[in-house]
DNA sequence: AATGAATGAGTCTTCATTCAT
DNA sequence: TATGAATGAAGACTCATTCAT
């Protein structure tokens, strides 16, 4: 039998799952302020008020740490969302849900996690492996739904790849809430939820079957006013 | 040069120069590469090919270098911006414009260097503090006064905040370009901004137009309901 | 037990008793494999399945628990020799009994003990000071009396300290078991045990043989030598 | 271009050249004394009179400090035994010169390394990989040479693998060198060198050639002698 | 102007040991 | 008696920065 190297047993009693929880999120803000290159566990311990050995009883590592800081972010969100999406009805309305949620969530407590998402997944040493990408996905998956069928709908233009309009959609919500913490001013989330989903609808829907599909609309009502008149009159 | 802070006689010689844009750019590639916190002194004295000492005669600080980088960048952009930007007529096109370029510019060697403002520009002990911002300012300010005077002449719709509109364009643009950093994948730098620019335009237009259709047809139905209200109490 | 430095009580009940077997056992074989000091409490405890606080229960320290485990293990094989050697008659016999011991010994469990005595009992802070110098007294005991009466009974040669015959001795067997270790092979025991043995013997008996042999030579030539010159001279 | 991890140049200036010398002389102690795990880094900077850091500026790692001073170790010796080795004729003598200079070597500096070279080179993890297993048969080449050219002329038993007789050589001389370390007492090293050489090649020799050569011999010279006689009366 | 050399101040991580329960 | 939890002390290693030459 050779040696093996047991990290430890994470602590499990019921005072301890506190403090487990008090490091993560000591660890998650302090992640999302620094970054993870920046971030140290010295901080992060200070925060608890433990010592630095106390965190590494709860995780393996620095890195360890950090993937379950994302991991806890992600389910949060990813179950909120896989309960609430199936109650709202009509692409539309479900686009602006998932932009609305984003949006809130991001300014709770998730900007400086997104930005380490984004600026430490790209690490050639794969840092975070593909843990982060898997999470990414699967954080996406129904706003990719919801447009990949708004396409096939008709309702959603079909003439660029699905990952653009990813980027179009994230990509506003990211820099808004980065501008308003770099500026350090609050954002009036409602708002800027509707704003965002009306302007960035309006941008998706295909460009002149909008205009078509209100005309012919337009045209029915007419036909069948008419016909309705012509009956009533007769 | 925008911002410096210098605290050593730079050396003014021919030699000197050379030396010094060599520097400039190792580091650029190298923050671009890895980021603020893990780039190194030696890394970039390594490319450049002098020691690190010599590093510190040009530039006070490891931050210091950072911002010189940072500003290089900002001012190369901004001045090829301010001669071309003028040539070009139309809002719409200054729009596409402005798109393209500052799609090109990150994609060739700025995506990093935005990870690295992003990143950097929110650190607490102000690292970088306010230079960032004002050399965002100064950057955008050109696309700024496209939307601003595109609402004032009716072309863009003006019920939103300009900065949000700023972040609706640059967001996408990022984003995009982080999206193919971290898959390895190279960006069709064209089709993208083309995309871009007719999504992100049609996003950005007045809604007037389908409001007009809209009250069009609201009309329409109200008068034929009154025609039929009288008809009937005919 | 033959030192030891406990401080605290030890638990004397039938279970705690087993348990006490149960923490050496794991601590000889970590200790074995690893050496004492990239040993850790924490792979011992996780072999006997009990915490790292119960092993200070039971041991005052890290240095107790190894020097318990020297000492047990030094017990062990004193009390088995003690008990075999006299039942065996005549030098070589007991030597050769000796030398097939101390090999299966080592191989068993002891190659990494004896690596632990060789390379932690010479740490400047007299980590275990003077006890393995004793216990190793202790053991070798009866070859040093094996060895005494063969020089005082003229089966072995006394033209030589008596220590150096000890390191004659011992030195092969460890170096032959490092080198099975090193190499990741077994050794077969039973084999080498004669082998040495033999060789070992042979170089360990009085050279008078020979040397009486070419005395015998030496003077056959002197006088050939005598008679040719007295032939010569004729 | 990716960010390579370059470890500084190791410095080479005729001041430091003084320093690196330093640091390996205090490193060969300390991992003497204390084996490879419990050296620290701390311990020879403080001997050499510089901080950890400088050491780290000559050695990329405490492994390759120790791979270093093991490298030098073995050099100095194999050199001299390469130089000094092919002016000595017969295999007993040089039996005999390897054997001393083996016991000089060890007693002056080397029976830590020694314990160091056996006890960290059977670590599962090969920390030093095959550089010490190489640097060891370059070492021991000489003597084994010698052993095997010993047994093709039937100088030395052909009974035993060869492995058996390297331990059989080299494992007295260990034991004689950390019995006298751990008794803090000094060895005659002449006087326990020309013990050895005699014990051990009286062991080496095979059992009955050898007296079967004597009684050859001396019916050869008999028989030379007695037909000498026979013609110089006649 | 350039740099070889050195280092102080950290960084993550490990582990024997303590103690309240 | 046993242990879950916590930690002080230490260890290897890094790196921006300084300074004499």
């Amino acid at each position: 039998m050779t040696v093996s190297t047991v990290s430890r047993r994470v602590p499990v009693q019921a005072r301890s799952e506190q403090r487990l929880k008090a490091i993560l999120e000591a660890a998650r803000h302090v992640f999302s302020e620094v970054g993870y290159a920046s971030a140290t566990m010295t901080e992060i311990a200070g925060r608890v008020g433990v010592s630095e050995a106390t965190i590494f009883t709860y995780f393996a590592s620095k890195r360890d740490l950090c993937v379950r800081v994302l991991g806890n972010w992600y389910d949060e969100i990813i179950t909120q969302v896989e309960n609430e999406l199936p109650l709202i009805a009509g692409t539309r309305n479900k686009f602006a849900y998932l932009v609305r949620t984003h949006l809130y969530r991001l300014s709770v407590d998730g900007t400086g996690l997104c930005a380490l998402i984004l600026s430490e997944g790209r690490e050639k040493d794969d840092k975070f492996g593909d843990v982060i990408v898997e999470l990414q996905r699967r954080y996406t998956a129904p706003m990719m739904n919801v447009l990949a069928q708004g396409m096939a709908s008709g309702d959603i233009r079909g003439d660029m790849p699905l990952g653009l309009l990813r980027s179009v959609v994230y990509g506003p919500m990211e820099h808004v809430l980065w501008d308003a913490v770099r500026k350090q001013r609050a954002v009036d989330i409602e708002a800027t939820a509707a704003s965002l989903s009306d302007l960035l609808w309006q941008g998706l829907v295909p460009p002149d079957a909008q205009e078509a599909a209100l005309r012919q609309l337009r045209s029915d009502v007419i036909g069948a006013v008419k016909r309705f008149e012509a009956a009533a009159l007769k």
